[in-house]
DNA sequence: ACGTAAGCGAGACGGTACGTCGCGTCTTACC
DNA sequence: GGTAAGACGCGACGTACCGTCTCGCTTACGT
């Protein structure tokens, strides 16, 4: 009896009408008549939940970002010894999952908010692997270690993003990862076609 | 005849208005009101130059991307014959120049529009000298391209929006494209502390 | 099984926390939630005893009228020999009683309803003393009698209010009883101070 | 140019869509909505212009009772002297003039505030008129003043509300005026057909 | 140099959306 | 069966900005 049925149902309606309206016309251009009028609610009845569209968006968000999670904490563990890649393959799945969702996530939609929680996430992801790595391998990082992540994350989700929004069949995931490992094991140089340095 | 002295005035009012408003509060809580009373502008002027707010904003950061080309032109064609990092450099010193601008673009301020003009414009440079490469070292990607080309703007669009957002005195450019050319020739695993690959 | 006692208890409730919060903030600005939380009550059940505030009203005003004519019936007869005065006399001593419904209604909350439905009451009891005239009396009229009980009801009204809202010790009833009826025997000219017209 | 011709014509279509609606539907049952859209202006624009629909019906009863003023100013002087009839003749022949407005402020629309600003115009007159015939004449009044003053004030309004109201071919201004002297020369007990008291 | 076309400020206006409040209906659980 | 608690659809509130529109005043340009 912990929450009201009406209250899950009402709540479930207007998250789906969000995620459903931002694709179709973008996060600004909503009202929350619009958001209401799709889920089939009165307008009143949204502010008894909510106190605006972007808080209702945020806890979509953080929803996402707490199933997200739920799919990491058991991989990340073991890709703290090396670089096994299956933490991206976990979130790539995720996304398929959840297509719709991580696209207005990664456009920014929402201010960019919501796309800041996403980023954050990852980065404690990041740290916590890092963390893991020295202690486990007992290596430095050879660079900044804030820039490192910065530059990882920011790859992760350029590539996310691209990936996502592939209309035509996409790229499979486990292969998206073989790339992504390969370039982390030897960097963007010879990924380009050129061989090793001198 | 070119322009009104009162026109150009005017204009730069407006436009300086702008990123200090979005700097203190952001975009999206700025009225057009705002904007007007910080330029010292009657608001029915503003929408004599500019159909609304996200125009204003766009022309300010094309007139930005304009610039940065500038900068950029005479120094792409070096870089594509190898790794020079040169133009990296240059887009941080004009970030440093621009500060506050570049800020409020990699913030994704104004609903991301400005941010992927920039990204767009990256990725235009970033083509280019694939392109480039290809033809003159006789190379071919071993990674799919547009993966490759999504990740390398990713990752520097990351670093730059964290650079421009530290407060104390930052770490000087030359330092941060040092790192992102070892980062580049040698990848992430090395970065990490790891030596080379088995 | 006249009716319940819960119920009995209820309706006291509601009528006493409505005339209270009526005369404290008027009743234009009175919720039914005020008034159920005054009278400490849920508001579905209020919904169940009255159809809104305005019945409410409407119902205490009936009761108070129902009580004013068991006081008057008595009284009526005889006034309608000549001008004895009693029952406005009963008026007074009522409005003594009730003093705080008496304000509230003459004030005309409730959009004058409340007010009219007193003042009709007036008009009828004063119709009854006119034809009670006529009949015992053998006299006619000598000025439309329309407009005569129009003037009389308007007469007795404005003074019963300028009464009741008296804070100080208020003019004892029976010396407003006997000045209203020198006027009526002398008129406002002679009461005025000047001597019998020419 | 002390007011924009667009501001008094948008007050002007207010006011007048205000009595009409009033007369139509009363008070209470109107939105502002209601009011503008018959006025056809803007909701904004109304509250532009005036607070709510409290205060616009207030400026509306102001403004008549300034009018009234200026139509009575030139008479109480006179009746200060004797019983002339002349200023309720003013006020029957304004009412006329201005019938609907009379109508609604004499209901009570408004929670009975217009009513009260009427009601207090008359009693500041009729003190006046009281005090001038105290000086002129010498005469001390036989009976409470202030009482006086109400019963005089209510026999007004009752008998004007009453007039405005009638819907057939309304008995001449002359007459009821006629009537009221009668009535405040010799008293009810005359008027309703009794001779002289002993 | 100066008359005139422009740029401009002020602000009224019709709109749209906001977030809040209160309505009257309803469901659920308690006593 | 009367009640309390509270979710809900609805409709109005008063506010904030929007983009458009006169209306006069001021200012810089072109002849």
């Amino acid at each position: 009896m912990a929450e009201d049925r009406r209250v899950r149902k009402t709540r479930k309606a207007l998250r789906d009408a969000l995620v459903e309206l931002v694709i179709e016309r973008g996060f600004t251009a909503l009202s929350v008549e619009d958001i209401t009028q799709r889920a089939d609610v009165g307008r009143a009845t949204f502010y008894s939940h909510f106190r605006d569209k972007d808080e209702l968006f945020a806890r979509v968000t953080a929803d996402l970002l707490a199933e997200l999670d739920d799919r990491l904490r058991p991989v990340v563990q073991d890709s703290a010894v090396g670089f096994t890649g299956k933490p991206i393959l976990q979130m790539l799945r995720h996304a398929r999952d959840e297509r719709d969702l991580y696209r207005i996530v990664l456009r920014g939609e929402g201010d960019g908010k919501p796309l800041r929680m996403f980023t954050d996430a990852c980065a404690r992801v990041a740290a916590q692997e890092f963390r893991g790595r020295s202690e486990r391998n007992a290596v430095e990082p050879r660079i900044d270690p804030e820039l490192l992540a910065r530059a990882w994350v920011g790859e992760q989700v350029a590539v996310l993003q691209w990936w996502v929004e592939q209309d035509a069949p996409p790229m499979p995931a486990e292969e998206v990862v073989r790339m992504l490992l390969d370039l982390a094991l030897r960097g963007r140089y010879w990924a380009t076609g050129f061989d090793t340095p001198a």
